[in-house]
DNA sequence: CCCCTTCTTGACCAACTGGTTTAATCGCGC
DNA sequence: GCGCGATTAAACCAGTTGGTCAAGAAGGGG
């Protein structure tokens, strides 16, 4: 690859993820950068895994960085595509009947792939330069769609009035995010919707006695 | 340091924490393991930071594992210092009043060397391997004591009995785990006393509307 | 003054890192 | 067969890593 901007290539619209066809490549990336952060992840081991010679490598990568930012590309493709199945902007759901299918959703996902889990977890804990340039290359995706689907829940009267919406939306955060601790994969699926049901009574109605 | 068995000289009684009396080399290894993981982290920057020689460090230390299990020995007791004063065994503290007490005093300790959190969020998320290392010299010291207040309190009728015991702690855990999204440096005393008095309430009485 | 232990110094090591380069080769369209 | 882009192999690079080592300094006791 010639010289050319990073930040350019990935603004381009036809631009396609070199990633794409080489499920070697793919997998291999996958494995190590869920497993070691970016700086231990070694470039060397995950060409071997993929059976691929280092010239072709960078025929077709720019750096370590390109195919990093080409494994979080596909994966967010593949996380929003599981998503799209459920849109709660037209439905009559209630808020935690909406927390409660983005929250399946969710967990379908990461069963799924449990090393995208493994590699967006890693990443925040990346360091804060790493983070920037992605995220100077991907935008802020992660905008944060709970704080405003609890400000209209509370506008609606759904949620509580006493306390504020940050902290609320703060707390849901964080548990989607560790959830796969309370879930975890041996469960099967009636299991999973039993522990999702009690996290979210627990959210709704809290643990002291009634 | 001889050939001596790390785990040996970590379970003798005598022996003295050779990060005593070295404030220089302990800061510097605080910043550079609390920035980066174990892999990444540098040991001829930390040796560099300390204005410290290699010879000498290889003199006091067996390795640069033996630096870390150092320094987190270190941290560990300054933790443990800290919560000593409040034991919450022979009080007569309800559950929630009692988690109320030990959130404020994690929150001090997490305020007054917030690089121990980082250090203690970085260790969740290294290799397998390394954990296991580090669980195998000083044991299982994260047993997990919320579990048993839990069990305690539903059996004095203080949290429901349609939510298992499981679910409640781990929701605890991983609130107190990632508190420090909801209490930011910024905040004064009385600011964090609000936050948490607000987190406390959701955890009771949930964020419906009542 | 010498001896002995404790500590310091800086050169040195092999291994590995991400990345480059050059030249030979493969495979497909024309 | 010719041309050309894709791919391979290997050597090579400078830089960094954790770790070693032999020589010497320091300093106190006899």
């Amino acid at each position: 690859m010639s010289e050319a901007n990073r930040k350019m290539k990935w603004q381009q619209e036809g631009a396609e993820n070199p990633l794409n066809g080489n499920t070697a490549l793919c997998e291999a990336a996958l494995d190590v950068f869920s497993t070691y952060s970016f700086g231990e992840a070694s470039l060397n081991d995950i060409i071997k895994a993929a059976g691929m010679n280092k010239g072709s490598f960078y025929y077709r990568f720019y750096d370590k960085m390109d195919l990093y930012l080409s494994l979080f590309q596909r994966l967010s493709i593949e996380k929003l595509k599981l998503f799209e199945q459920y849109d709660d902007t037209n439905t009559e759901d209630d808020f935690f009947t909406s927390i409660r299918k983005k929250a399946i959703l969710g967990i379908r996902f990461a069963r799924k792939e449990p090393r995208y889990t493994a590699l967006s977890r890693r990443f925040l804990t990346e360091e804060l330069s790493f983070r920037e340039t992605v995220i100077d290359v991907f935008g802020g995706v992660t905008e944060n769609v709970l704080l405003r689907m609890v400000e209209e829940a509370q506008a609606k009267g759904q949620v509580r009035h006493d306390i504020s919406v940050q902290m609320m939306a703060e707390v849901f955060a964080i548990l989607l995010e560790r959830i796969d601790k309370v879930i975890t994969p041996a469960m099967d699926d009636d299991e999973v919707l039993i522990k999702i049901d009690e996290l979210i009574t627990v959210l709704r109605d809290g643990t002291a006695v009634e």
